[in-house]
DNA sequence: TATGGAATGTCAATAGCACTGACTTATCTT
DNA sequence: AAGATAAGTCAGTGCTATTGACATTCCATA
């Protein structure tokens, strides 16, 4: 049935299957971040608060550009957000090194401790996910996801990896 | 070497696994929508406009409460995005004929018209990670995803499927 | 048929997150 | 010394969402 269907009018099948894969990506993002939203909401911050927590602690000493850089904000909007940070004392600034206009941007431990309560929420339903589809499944998870990402978050990606594995 | 770490530090190696899929996600996520973003600002609509024009162009005769349930946002944050887009001829409304409550949504044709210029732009970057991936691969992106999903919504997109494929 | 509840709509106030535009400061590079 | 870069700041605006309170219409049922 399915396949007389393909026979007949497979731009119809492939257009529907890609349908469904941008509402199941809608579902999937919106439950995704529906918990951690509650957290964030008891504290007084907001899922801007989070994205820049989640990548300050997952890349320690970024500077501002590179955060401006992955989020696709403007400086403005980041500027709001990472000012309450810092005056939450979630997050700590120090003058780069090399370059002093720098601000090199890492978390503090209560920073540290609320990026792992709110990627913990995060990462449970994520790993339950995982865990039912399994490995080949995440694979072809991962590699649809990169397909979609925009290259050079993918050499990010890739960048930290390798500095992970030299350094332990 | 990364056997070895795996075996030293197992969880550590599922964490990180976790918390790449998390910024992969985000960074998909991001980019998905970033084009359809820019086609909607040029018309003075916004995401949530976006969100409505694809559910009631793919469940037509959707109600308001159905589609609350999707959005899972408040009728009072619907009501402005629905008014404008009612107001701009895009959403067409008829009353219910089982509950004549009930006010059944609809795309009219310049609806139809910009919901199939907004997917369009989604479904060829979509189109181009499945390509690159594999059957396979999606198969199992589709999985994973499923398994974020809380489980009324798969409900809901398999009665989708199961009656195109009795009405042909 | 009267009552309760459901589906929807509306008004008002507020907050979070983002934008554009214009300007400043400090620092690096050449 | 001059220009470019990294970052910050002030002001104004808009979209999306929220809570709370109240109104309307209609269905179901006791």
């Amino acid at each position: 049935m399915a396949d007389l269907k393909a026979g007949a009018n497979p731009l119809f099948l492939r257009d529907e299957e890609l349908r469904q894969g941008i509402e199941l990506l809608f579902y999937a993002y919106r439950d995704h971040t529906a918990e951690a939203d509650a957290i964030l909401a008891e504290l007084g911050l907001g899922r801007a608060h989070h994205r820049v927590i989640y990548f300050v602690g997952r890349y320690p000493g970024i500077s501002v550009g590179e955060l401006l850089d992955i989020l696709r904000i403007t400086k403005q909007s980041l500027s709001r957000v990472l000012g309450e940070l810092l005056a939450g004392g979630f997050v700590e600034q120090r003058k780069g090194a090399r370059d002093r206009r720098q601000r090199l941007l890492s978390l503090s431990p209560a920073g540290q401790a609320l990026e792992q309560r709110l990627s913990d929420i995060q990462c449970r339903r994520l790993a339950r996910a995982y865990r039912r589809a399994g490995a080949e499944a995440v694979a072809g998870f991962r590699t649809v996801l990169g397909g979609i990402t925009e290259e050079r978050d993918l050499r990010r990606m890739a960048a930290r990896t390798a500095a992970g594995e030299r350094s332990g």
